[in-house]
DNA sequence: ACCTGAACACCGTTCAAGT
DNA sequence: ACCTGAACACCGTTCAAGT
């Protein structure tokens, strides 16, 4: 016995059915950092919670629904604090930045990179939504695909740069393994981003062409 | 003891000591597309083999360093053919067919991107190496680091793309999930490309400016 | 040099049963 | 609504022993 939260007879009825979700999912995020993904079994997590390996299934399907939603959760971890899309936004230091925390968070625990790689639950019913994010991206002057296809593009690119990083942990930088990690990051991150500038600076140019051809 | 390379008697020397290694990874990435990576055990892949599991463990330290020997292998078929370094190199479309293959290799197979997000052996002893590339990629006046960076990062960006449409498999267009795939590597491809020729053109500039200086 | 038998210490998952 | 006991069908790995 643990946490009952609601009494059996009535009232309080499990608020959608995710209050305990979320801390076994905390927890499990928790013993990763210990122990790593092979080390993260329904066995050992189900004694940190006090708990019989049977009854996660009680809340979860399998693991990897627990797996996808422990992504979920490092997401949200990536976007809580500073989406700062006040006036004053400046476009490429805050697409520049989400990229970071999302290479940053992945990093921040065992096998992190490994998580977030995963597929994650369809909305994470986070603070700031992907729409969210897509709109303030828009003030630069991207077309609305354009927006989405660059935070698609920048997000698997942190995820697949943290992979790496943490995948070579100890292994000792192999053959095609340059800079600190960081600078090689940095290095790509910013490519990525004067190529969408480059890329604004052609439409302007062209929308220009037009106007003057309107005169 | 683990592999002294001559016998004791003579003759075969096991040619490098890599001999069945090399088929029992042909064996594994074979059987990796049947099952899927967490079908594959070294219970199957023995028995595939016609051997008992034990015996793997004469050829390989664990069962990560076989995965790691798969990882190799596979980016080697991502190199093998069409590295074209004639003298008419079209730089920008090389380096794009570089991440393509890269990318196509780990969609060929069923988990085939979470294989090549591993850490591969210090030196796939292929034709190709890690070096040739960084000259044939020097051609476009990129300097020897950038071009060091400039593959990490695109090799980090192909991984990381594929890796979320393998994951994605099924579980239907999540959240942020644009384009077929196709569409949206190319998209973030072509603007990484798009930067590094802004950068070069930016350098052109200061070299160009320095050259006036002198006069 | 290469392989096996047998064991050790684990896994994820299911399900009847408890409260 | 939530949890347990007990079982099923697996794992990766080791190691003495065989040939």
């Amino acid at each position: 016995m643990k946490r009952s939260g609601a009494a059996e007879t009535s009232d309080r009825p499990r608020e959608k059915g995710s209050l305990d979700r979320a801390v076994i999912v905390a927890t499990a995020l928790k013993l990763l950092d210990e122990v790593g993904s092979d080390g993260l079994s329904t066995r050992r997590l189900a004694a940190e919670l006090g708990i019989k390996s049977a009854s996660l299934y009680w809340h979860f399907k399998d693991k990897n629904e627990l797996l996808n939603e422990m992504s979920g959760a490092m997401f949200e971890e990536a976007l809580l604090p500073p989406n700062v899309s006040g006036p004053g936004l400046v476009w490429d230091e805050w697409l520049a930045e989400g990229a970071r925390r999302i290479r940053r968070t992945a990093l921040s625990r065992r096998d992190g990179a490994q998580v977030m790689a995963r597929p994650r639950p369809k909305f994470p019913q986070g603070r700031i939504s992907f729409e969210d994010n897509v709109k303030t991206l828009m003030r630069s002057g991207l077309a609305d695909m354009e927006c989405r296809l660059t935070m698609q593009a920048l997000r698997r690119y942190a995820i697949g740069a943290a992979l790496q990083e943490q995948s070579n942990k100890g292994a000792a930088a192999a053959a095609g393994i340059v800079g600190t990690g960081e600078e090689g990051f940095e290095f790509g991150l910013q490519t990525f981003i004067d190529g969408l500038k480059s890329r604004l600076v052609e439409q302007a140019r062209l929308a220009g062409a037009v106007k003057r051809s309107r005169k």
